[in-house]
RNA sequence: UGGGGAGUCGCCAAGUUGGUUAAGGCACCGGAUUUUGAUUCCGGCAUACGAGGGUUCGAAUCCUUCCUCCCCAGCCA
């Protein structure tokens, strides 16, 4: 919890909101700042003690769907700027739209904001919020707007409000119910509240300016009649107020002091503080104001990242659900087995800033792999079969080869593989004509079989349509690793293995990226259409016997092929299966 | 053609109160180590800051003209 400028083992981040930040604390802007402890109006919050969190940021999905990479650069970010700065970062679901939330949704955007590592606790407080927690003084709040002139009801339909709007170049026009008095729209603000009119008879609006050159000034709409059950205050309310309204309340109620959003919220920002200036104003909100923060969202390459898409992806079946390894879906992320630190790697490494950017998905697998490259227990996988044929090596007998569980980390011990005179070893690691380079088993050539011994292949079995089907070779003894003389032997290749008697055979799903093409959908085509067919593929693997025990979400590099987890869905006690996550990076191309 | 935002190395991104040779990361290219063609290590990698003009002893940083890209006309968020 140091502040940056105290600690001085990590080098300093600087971005433009840290530099705002860094600013608004040099100048003491927070300092006279209470807290109640709770959200709350001005009253509430000026008998609160000073306020200990230097800094107050939020995140505020709207529980309507499953979170993804986008949201997880924007968590980290939040929440990596309380922590940095000795401040609070609350989780707020952003919840004032009953039609399109979900308790379902609530739960798994918990799920994800813990599983990558953040908690939202502070000084004793929770500081987990829903926005309709505060309707009530969202409507107090609204009624003293109609009082002092500030909001009026319009009783226009939908299609004469948007037609009255203007456009981009074109002012629009007052509507006929502008001149309402406080009285009488208060009255039917009231009657709104109460259930009298029908869906979209009338709209509570802010009074600004109709030729405004920016359209979010021109009179927006605050307050909505909606009559539907919500998930968190179910029938108690047939009126809600518009994000527009209820956002920056939801900043002030909660002393937010830095609400960071996406760019595209930019316009909102002379809403956003004039709404909280009339407040003050009012004696409804505490001060100083929380400010707005715009950023740019992520865009990643070979992935679609708008929820949209992502539905129908899930909708039309194209993937196997939201938790799909597939889908950029944090769920998703976590069943395919990234990691919480490779995301967190990830958001510090592409930084924040206001240009659009667009991030190739190679950094973000870049990310997972140096994660996974320290914290995964290496093991041996054969995931293309072949047998191997020991033909000096006496029939039925077996021994024990240690293998190391890191190569780099001797304290994480070692485990024994079994050894025999058939073995599974890779296809790809023979070939019968070798192309220039390679420095796998052919004829005549000799290899190591990792933690085993040397061999020299001898040549191979054919069937009648010419297919390899074993590969034949002759051993040296006095070579095995870890053995006085293993070292006598020099040879380039170095392949792994698995005992043919003892592997476990298992379900192992290829995973690669979703798209076959960096920007699906580009050029006007269907995105669907930019779908990788092979994104997904199950094959039956041949796998070193411990893998046998491992445990649902264990992560494991399957040595010279990638990062692997075993599948917290499908797994069974004493029969993973297993999802790839990421490739090792390959610099042997043919 | 209204309003808002942005253009610095292949991808990100510092720097923007004007002042030595324009941070750093990723990628890439060399080379060393290596029983993973992995990891690690060492070295290289923008006379250039969207373009032109100007101010200045001196500009990515100031002025000016222009170009390109993104967002906004929900009773969605």
């Amino acid at each position: 919890m140091a502040h940056p400028d105290t600690s001085g083992d990590k080098p300093a981040i600087s971005n433009f909101i840290r530099s705002i930040i860094d600013a608004d604390l040099a100048a003491g802007k927070y300092a006279a700042r209470t807290w109640s402890g709770k959200p709350g109006p001005a009253a509430q919050q000026k008998s609160g003690a000073p306020d200990t969190a230097r800094i107050r940021t939020r995140f505020p999905p709207e529980p309507n769907g499953y979170l993804h990479f986008g949201h997880a650069k924007s968590i980290c970010l939040n929440f990596g700027l309380a922590q940095d700065y000795g401040g609070a970062c609350h989780l707020r679901f952003d919840d004032t739209n009953p039609e399109k939330e979900e308790q379902e949704y609530v739960d798994s955007i918990i799920d994800a904001v813990h599983w990558l590592g953040w908690s939202w606790e502070n000084a004793g407080a929770t500081n987990q919020y829903f926005a309709s927690d505060y309707f009530q003084w969202m409507y107090e709040f609204a009624e003293k707007l109609i009082e002092a002139g500030h909001a009026y009801v319009d009783s226009q339909s939908a299609e004469e409000m948007r037609a009255n709007r203007g456009t981009l170049t074109e002012p629009g026009k007052d509507s006929p119910y502008r001149s309402r008095t406080p009285a009488e729209n208060l009255d039917l603000f009231r009657r709104m509240k109460a259930g009298e009119f029908p869906d979209g008879a009338h709209v509570l609006r802010a009074k600004i300016d109709m030729a405004s050159g920016n359209i979010n000034l021109r009179d927006p709409a605050i307050y909505r009649i909606k009559h539907a059950e919500h998930h968190n205050t179910g029938n108690a309310w047939c009126i809600y107020p518009m994000y527009t309204f209820a956002h920056p309340i939801e900043d002030a109620l909660e002393n937010i002091t830095h609400s960071i959003c996406t760019l595209e919220f930019a316009d909102q920002r002379p809403f956003y503080d004039w709404l909280l200036a009339r407040l003050a104003e009012l004696g409804c909100v505490n001060t100083p104001l929380p400010q707005q923060i715009e950023f740019a969202r992520l865009n990643l390459t070979y992935v679609v990242l708008s929820k949209r898409k992502l539905i129908q992806l899930v909708e039309e079946r194209h993937v196997d659900g939201w938790d799909d390894p597939r889908l950029p879906t944090l769920v998703g992320a976590r069943r395919r087995g990234y990691t919480p630190e490779g995301f967190r790697r990830f958001a510090e490494m592409i930084g924040v800033a206001k240009a659009d950017s667009l991030i190739d998905m190679s950094v973000l697998e870049g990310c997972m792999r140096d994660d996974l490259n320290e914290t995964a227990l290496r093991r041996i996988a054969v995931l293309d079969p072949l047998k191997l044929i020991i033909d000096n090596y006496p029939q039925g007998q077996e021994e024990l080869c240690e293998a190391p569980n890191h190569p780099q980390k001797p304290e994480w011990g070692k485990r024994s593989v079994p050894f025999s005179r058939e073995l599974w070893i890779e296809r790809e690691d023979f070939e019968e004509t070798p192309p220039k380079g390679y420095f796998r088993l052919f004829p005549g050539n000799k290899v190591r079989l990792r933690y085993g011994y040397v061999i020299e292949c001898t040549g191979c079995d054919k069937d009648a349509q010419g297919n390899i089907v074993a590969v034949h070779c002759n051993y040296f003894a006095d070579s095995k690793s870890g053995t006085p003389g293993a070292d006598n032997y020099k040879v380039k290749g170095n392949i792994h293995w698995v005992s043919a008697q003892h592997a476990y055979a298992a379900d192992v799903r290829l995973y690669d990226r979703l798209f076959k093409v960096p920007d699906p959908g580009a050029g006007g085509r269907d995105f669907l259409a930019d779908i990788n067919p092979d994104a997904k593929v199950t094959i039956v693997a041949q796998l070193e016997p411990a893998l046998k025990e491992a445990a649902a979400e264990e992560r494991f590099q399957f040595e010279r092929h990638g990062y692997f987890v075993a599948d917290r869905v499908d797994s069974q006690p004493g029969a993973p299966v297993f999802n790839r996550a990421v490739t090792l990076k390959d610099n042997w191309k043919k």
